[in-house]
DNA sequence: GCCATCTATATCACCCAGTGATATAGTATG
DNA sequence: CATACTATATCACTGGGTGATATAGATGGC
């Protein structure tokens, strides 16, 4: 009520995706379609490779212990990331994704 | 070497906040003035009760499977999450805070 | 009223990602 | 060469996350 509100498209957004999803699974469109939809709303979220995630740390030149603060999360992780020994998924692969797709500053 | 490059910024702050990390671990400063250094580069993450995470969702008027969508993760984990069954951490927990200081629009 | 649909809560068992510690091996910088 | 810093490598542990399914409210249309 008091703040600014950018809060009306991504609404939308989210409407729209709901509803596709609903659709899909009463199964009026299909797979592909739904797919669009959900890279349309930007919640899709892609695999990242051991050397894609360290391509994303050295971009942006820092350590894996300053990358770890970042995400919030153990070196120990970062690393086991980075060696293929450990694969992230859930809220660390979207964190991922989105400094792939905005780049850190999303992170800070 | 051929992108914008807003990376400067980000870059020193991160300088910052691994000069600073050093020092406290030497002792040199105390406890309270590195949580200023973590507040002061948003490094900081604090935990997120099971009300402020439902009150989060609901200032977004989605539902839990277009919250877990978002957040890339299943609706039972969001779930437990707002009942206190489990609680959020690392890449989970840090997703939530930015959601939370940034708007739900930083995850889309 | 009743039926259909969406949403939320609840409970289950499984397991692997994430953790913390520690020890070693590179690689700069003085 | 010595002293940091950074990265790699294992290890055992555990609890957060998953998927499925079943029930209960809530909402809305006929």
């Amino acid at each position: 009520m008091s703040m600014t509100k950018p809060k009306q498209r991504s609404r939308i957004l989210k409407e729209v995706h709901e509803m596709a999803t609903d659709l899909y699974e009463i199964g009026l469109i299909d797979k592909r379609r739904m797919r669009e939809y959900d890279a349309l709303c930007h919640l899709d979220v892609h695999e990242m490779s051991p050397r894609k995630i360290r391509a994303l740390r050295k971009k942006e030149n820092i350590s894996q212990a300053v990358f770890a603060a970042i995400l919030n999360t153990s070196v120990s992780t970062v690393q086991k990331w980075e060696i293929g020994e450990k694969k992230p998924g859930g809220a660390s692969l979207k964190l991922l994704n989105l400094i792939e797709r905005k780049g850190m500053e999303v992170a800070l």
